[in-house]
DNA sequence: CAAATATAATTGATATATCAAATAAATAAA
DNA sequence: TTTATTTATTTGATATATCAATTATATTTG
């Protein structure tokens, strides 16, 4: 017997990150309507590392590097970025925050605080570690050749 | 301090969720490349309830309605679905599967099994009832008002 | 019943996801 | 050093995500 899709644990899974984002993103809203729950990831990771380059970016958020340059290109139209030549390597540029994007980075920083905080509540550290071990395990599975 | 994005918990769900989804859609490409994993969601549900309406297919998989009704679109022109008039509500569609769904639905099932059982080699029933239990407490704490 | 409201589905606009193909620059190999 | 290969990014095409506005039909209310 196959079990109805809406009873497996991967439906849980994708219903948890999908509530997880909506509900960080009605309070990035609050701040910018500008931001999506992406853009904020990538400015935390640009601020931190200004030495990533767009592919790069790409792994560390789990999109391919059409969609990279595309957010690239709306976070600079929108004022919160900027790409200038890369000297060491004239195929990638250097990515970083315009002072709009350094201010909108820390306006974030409380937010996105908060929102981890909010959607772990009565989540203790040792469940946090057996969700990670579990997902890890569901990882490796699904990657291993 | 706010940890690197890379490190919290959300990354690992939205990671093992989209690694399962490309592991799952790689091994239905190898039955069509017609059927996205979504799709074949949606044929299992219709096929097991064919009373359902397009909005609530959309609850079913967490997808607004908009896009269920260009799926439901593409998978008409693909032939796998069809849609008749709805005799009680005429707001309404009756969705069926054609012939051409019934058996792809049918080629479906060993392969869903497959990749749900290799997704979750080692990984016990109890710890599917903690994931369970702790992705529950979070989808509570982005829901609840 | 008639008007107001609610529901189901569609459409348009913009952004993102994915794949394939194209550019351009760097690196390796002959 | 010239050629071949690899790497970084972009672009095009198609599908999906999301929001807002629209249409058609049902339901509720006065």
């Amino acid at each position: 017997m196959l079990g109805l899709p809406s009873r497996t644990i991967f439906y849980l899974i994708e219903r948890s990150i999908k509530e997880y984002r909506r509900f960080a993103q009605k309070n990035i809203n609050e701040l910018s309507h500008d931001i999506t729950v992406d853009h904020a990831l990538i400015l935390f990771f640009i601020a931190d590392n200004p030495n990533l380059s767009q592919s790069e970016i790409g792994n560390l958020i789990f999109k391919d590097n059409a969609s990279v340059t595309r957010m690239i290109d709306l976070m600079i139209k929108n004022g919160f970025l900027q790409r200038d030549i890369h000297k060491e390597d004239r195929r990638k540029f250097r990515i970083t925050l315009t002072p709009k994007g350094l201010q909108t980075k820390k306006g974030l920083k409380s937010i996105v605080q908060f929102n981890r905080a909010h959607a772990l509540e009565g989540v203790s550290e040792a469940e946090i570690d057996q969700l990670a071990t579990i997902l890890e395990k569901i990882i490796s599975n699904c990657t291993k050749t």
